[in-house]
DNA sequence: GTACGGACTTAGAAACTTTCCA
DNA sequence: TGGAAAGTTTCTAAGTCCGTAC
């Protein structure tokens, strides 16, 4: 395995480089497609009655069946349907109508008890999952309830704010001068932080005893446009009604985005926007091409130009309010703790940005009312009033689920959820129990590996599928690759919807046998490229796979991620096929730290090679960011400043030559001194262009890829902290405050040793 | 087995804030 | 001191996977 992963580094130049090119391929594919479905019938008959065969015109049949229901189920179905449950939902209502009236005025502010201290409740204990987490609790800590009462009493959002900042700030410094001088009134100490790592966890399936929130914010309502900011249909200005008006601005204030110059886009919109038109306006408006929305959009740049040259004092008000709403909806009481919310506010209205070419770009997001929203919280808990004059669609107390409020939103009809910051307990524990058992996959690893390469020589097409996938998913961290309802969104596969389209294959290629070429968009509509020599035996599988089949065919047509899923749960518990791909990114990181890291180098240099060790995790894993648009500029800026710094060096390394020569004539202490101040000059020169042109290599490296994914979701932050720790490296190096407080678990408990 | 809803994680872009440098 | 660049935070789309119902 140690070589296998070699070649991405490897590849990653071409992966990236010929991502454009496959834009267009894509657009053609549209177009192939339609042919293709003509012509289906006839080339149905080709297939023959091999097993393989059957089953892949099987799935077609179902594809196309499913086609033509989906024209039929119109949207307007799909509507009904939600109406009929939102009718429903509504009427259940009526039994919290009691509890409504309950609801609570407190502010945090001014009553902090009100939130944080809730009725006198049980100390929070739980049962732990036995060999689930390795590391077993140092200790039950359990906070005396007294004690936190106090403490979270004299808490303010300030407080908040300045825990655990390590930068030596305004703040932290009167934290330091606090500490040392006496106790200033009122001023708490130091708070320390709730180590909920080391309790209990629950064990029947229940997330929380108690929960306390005060809502979601919703959007701000709609203000007009001022009268001198006119819309134009046909040369000619119009005055909009409200609600068209509205809608119309989301367009303006994309006027300068690639999307409002797409087809699809435009006429998703203009389908919408009728919708909310008079029918005076609609009948006037007929089309988009004779809209024009420049004065409008003009405005709204000067807006956030006036913003921009807001007095300082104007700028601290807003973030003052800012600050304000965050201290009251943004934290919830959760068994006791005060946790973050992630996300309290409500997403307002807009328009709808797909990725990719997604079918639905353009839609219209409609403005959620607090008649759409679905509270979560405990019973015993002062329910979140919902604002005057509406009512919440329902208040729930479901301790199974870790949300606080859940709306349904109308473009897929999926479920949005406000939940918690990444801080905070719940999500904390998750991402534990997600390393753990990853680490539990590398001790049976092996043993799967060897098992899926068995199988590769099955009499059995479904399992023979399986092992090849398997292979793909374990040596190329691709995603399980669900199946997709399509025209519901942009055409993305992952390996088990991998199609014959997206697969090439080369018996040799650059003087190398049995290459497998993928080309495929992925999530979020992320091209991935790559050509990787396999065993002869995956190649010949592919062959066979690939037969007598049309691009548009299933790869594995025997093959989905639930059969695939259910599989790896017998292979071993919790195993799925994500994580393959946390267990992948987080052994390569390990591995490329133990051979990157080189004892010698001082600190820039050894962060360079965390860097590299991120960077070769975050190209396993397909992590591309657009290339900054500033990017050569900022390149060349970065070179001139190495190109100065090296002339201010040799310039100081004369005058501690002349300097030297003047101590050797004079022999007296004033010119020794002076040969001392300025070796300290060359030495402090030195460091800095050393300093540049790590960070210009580190940049040109990482010039298409984004580090960020892998090390928030896939790296097990434990082999971080521990190289840190190993190599004397601050943490804040390598982790920002975010990221340490989401690894406060990690942080505190990996010792100099630990492995992943 | 398969369609579907639901809950949750993972993802890149955009917005915003801070830092750096001429 | 202001403008660019870098760093951070926010936003929300797009995945995975599970349970349930047929």
């Amino acid at each position: 395995m140690t070589g296998d992963h070699g070649h991405h580094q490897v590849e990653s130049g071409s992966r990236l480089n010929d991502s454009h090119k496959h834009k267009d391929k894509h657009k053609d594919k549209e177009h192939r497609h339609k042919d293709h479905k003509k012509d289906k019938e006839r080339e149905k008959s080709k297939y023959t009655n091999s097993e393989h065969r059957d089953s892949s015109e099987k799935k077609h049949k179902d594809r196309e069946k499913e086609r033509v229901k989906h024209r039929e189920d119109s949207s307007e179905r799909h509507k009904e349907k939600k109406r009929e449950e939102k009718i429903k939902s509504h009427s259940s209502n009526g039994k919290h109508k009691r509890e409504k009236e309950n609801g609570y005025v407190s502010h945090i502010k001014t009553e902090p008890d009100s939130l944080f201290f809730p009725k006198p409740e049980k100390t929070v204990k739980r049962e732990r999952d036995d060999d689930e987490f390795e590391y077993k609790p140092k200790k039950i800590k359990v906070e005396k309830e007294n004690k936190v009462k106090k403490r979270k009493q004299e808490e303010d959002y300030d407080d908040y704010e300045e825990e655990e900042d390590i930068k030596p700030k305004k703040k932290s410094k009167v934290k330091k001068e606090d500490s040392t001088g006496g106790k200033k009134k009122g001023k708490k100490e130091p708070e320390e932080k709730w180590k909920w790592w080391e309790e209990e966890r629950y064990t029947d399936g229940s997330k929380w005893r108690f929960l306390e929130h005060k809502g979601p914010v919703f959007a701000p309502p709609y203000e007009r446009l001022p009268e001198n900011v006119r819309f134009y249909y046909d040369g000619k200005p119009m005055k909009l009604s409200e609600s068209a008006e509205e809608v119309a601005t989301f367009f303006a204030k994309m006027l300068d985005h690639e999307y409002t110059t797409k087809d699809i886009f435009r006429k998703n919109f203009f389908k919408d926007w009728r919708k909310e038109m008079t029918s005076e306006e609609k009948s006037r408006i007929s089309d988009l091409n004779k809209c024009n929305f420049t004065e409008m959009s003009e405005y709204f740049k000067a807006q956030s130009e006036a913003r921009k040259q807001m007095t300082k004092e104007e700028k601290l008000k807003i973030k003052e309010e800012n600050e304000r709403l965050v201290g009251e909806y943004g934290f919830c009481l959760m068994d006791n703790h005060k946790e973050r919310i992630g996300n309290f506010r409500i997403e307002p209205p807009g328009l709808f940005r797909g990725r990719g070419d997604h079918p639905k770009m353009g839609m219209l997001k409609r403005r959620i009312r607090p008649e759409d929203v679905i509270i979560n919280c405990s019973k015993d808990s002062k329910h979140p009033k919902p604002p005057p004059g509406s009512k919440w669609k329902e208040v729930r107390h479901d301790n199974k689920v870790t949300w606080l409020a859940s709306w349904t939103e109308n473009i897929q009809g999926s479920i949005k959820y406000i939940m918690l910051n990444p801080s905070s307990r719940i999500k904390g524990e998750k991402d534990w129990q997600k390393y753990e058992t990853a680490r539990r996959l590398k001790k049976c690893v092996e043993k799967i590996r060897s098992q899926y390469r068995e199988d590769w020589k099955s009499k059995e097409m479904r399992i023979r599928q399986r092992a090849v996938a398997l292979y793909f998913i374990d040596k190329l961290a691709l995603r399980a690759g669900n199946e997709k309802e399509e025209g519901e969104s942009a055409d993305t596969v992952g390996c088990c919807s991998l199609r014959v389209e997206h697969v090439n294959l080369h018996p040799e290629m650059d003087g190398q046998e049995y290459v497998v070429e993928l080309d495929f968009l992925g999530k979020d509509s992320i091209r991935y490229y790559n050509k990787i020599p396999v065993e002869k035996r995956v190649f010949k599988n592919l062959q066979l796979f690939l037969e007598n089949k049309q691009p548009e065919d299933d790869v594995f047509d025997r093959l989905n991620t639930s059969i695939l899923n259910k599989h790896l749960q017998e292979l071993m518990d919790g195993l799925t096929a994500k994580v393959f791909r946390t267990y992948n990114a987080s052994i390569t990181l390990q591995q490329q730290l133990k051979e990157l890291t080189n004892p010698e180098d001082n600190v820039p240099a050894k962060i360079l090679s965390y860097n590299r060790a991120n960077r070769a995790v975050a190209i396993l894993c397909n992590h591309q960011r657009a290339p900054p648009k500033t990017f050569e500029k900022s390149m060349q800026n970065l070179q001139a400043k190495i190109d100065a710094k090296k002339e201010q060096l040799s310039a100081a390394k004369k005058e501690l030559k002349s300097a030297k020569a003047d101590a050797k004539a004079m022999h007296d202490e004033k010119s020794k001194k002076a040969v001392e101040t300025k070796k300290k000059a060359v030495q402090r020169l030195s460091e800095q262009l050393m300093k540049l042109e790590v960070q210009a290599t580190d940049r040109e490296e990482n010039k298409q890829i984004a580090l960020g994914t892998s090390k928030l979701n896939y790296l097990d932050p434990r082999i971080s902290v521990t190289w840190c720790k190993k190599w004397g490296i601050p943490i804040e190096k390598i982790y920002n405050k975010t990221q340490r407080e989401k690894f406060a678990w990690a942080i505190d408990m990996a010792d100099n040793d630990y492995e992943f």
